[in-house]
DNA sequence: AATTTATATCAATATATCATGAATTATGGA
DNA sequence: TCCATAATTCATGATATATTGATATAAATT
C-alpha cells in the first residue's frame, strides 16, 4: 500500500454508488453477492455498475469470483486493513492512545 | 455521519495534497501545525494549500484555531473516527469477528 | 451450434475538480 | 494609521471522471 493505491481507494470510495456497493458487501460478508444481485439491490444500471465494481477491483476494496456465470464480488478486508493502516501510520507523534479512540469505536455491531 | 458526509470525506482523501495534510497532521498530533508551515513542509503554494485545508475541514477531517496571526490545523479524530464507523459498519452480517482484523492492524506505531 | 443469461468494454458527452494568478480579508507591529 | 505577514476567496483554463447506449465476451442450456 504506497500512496497511490491509497489515492485509489479513497476516490473509489467518494462516489454514492461505489460507497454503497463496499457497504453493501461489508453488510453480506463472507456470502459477497453477484454484480447482477448488487445491480439489482441498489438500483444501478447493469454496465454502470459494472464499470464500479471494477473501479472498486482496481482499489483493492473488493475480491471476486466466478462462480458459473455470475460472477460474486466480496469487500476485501486484507485491503481495507491496508488501507485504514496507511491512513492512520505513526499517529499522534508518539502517543498512540491519542488516537486509539478513533479506531476503537469501528466495532462491528451484531 | 451520513452519506453525504462520508462522500465529502472520502473525496477529501483521494487527492495527494490533501492525504499528505491528514496523514502530516495525524502524525504530529496534538501539537497541530500552521497552515502555512504545513504549505512549506509539503512544498504547496500557499493558496493551494489553503483551498485543500479547506476541504479538508468542511470533510470534518481537520480543525483549526487562529493563533495570532496563523492558524493552527489539527486532524479530528471525532471525524475520523465517525467515517470509519460509518464505512464498517453493521459488517459480516452479524459475525464481527470476520472483520476484526481489518480493524485491528490500524494499532499506532510508535 | 444456436440461444440465453451474466458481465465487461468502448466511444462519446456531460459534469466535476484542480492548480493558478490576482485580489481580498484579517491580524500584529512600527 | 501605514505596512507586513498569514490566510482566504474568486475566476479561469485544463484535466479527470461518470453515465449512457451499443457492442462484445463468456458460460450454461437447448
Amino acid at each position: 500500500m504506497d500512496m497511490n493505491d491509497a489515492l485509489n481507494a479513497f476516490s473509489a470510495l467518494s462516489q454514492k454508488t461505489r460507497l454503497d456497493v463496499f457497504r453493501l458487501l461489508i453488510n453480506v460478508g463472507p456470502e459477497g453477492m453477484s454484480a447482477g444481485d448488487i445491480a439489482e439491490v441498489l438500483d444501478v444500471r447493469q454496465n454502470t455498475m459494472s464499470a464500479n465494481l471494477s473501479v472498486l477491483l482496481q482499489a483493492g476494496l473488493v475480491r471476486n469470483e466466478r462462480e458459473g456465470r455470475s460472477i460474486r464480488y466480496f469487500a476485501d478486508l486484507d485491503g481495507t486493513r491496508e488501507l485504514l493502516t496507511f491512513l492512520m501510520a505513526d499517529c499522534c507523534g508518539g502517543h498512540p492512545e491519542l488516537c486509539a479512540q478513533a479506531i476503537e469505536a469501528i466495532a462491528c455491531r451484531k
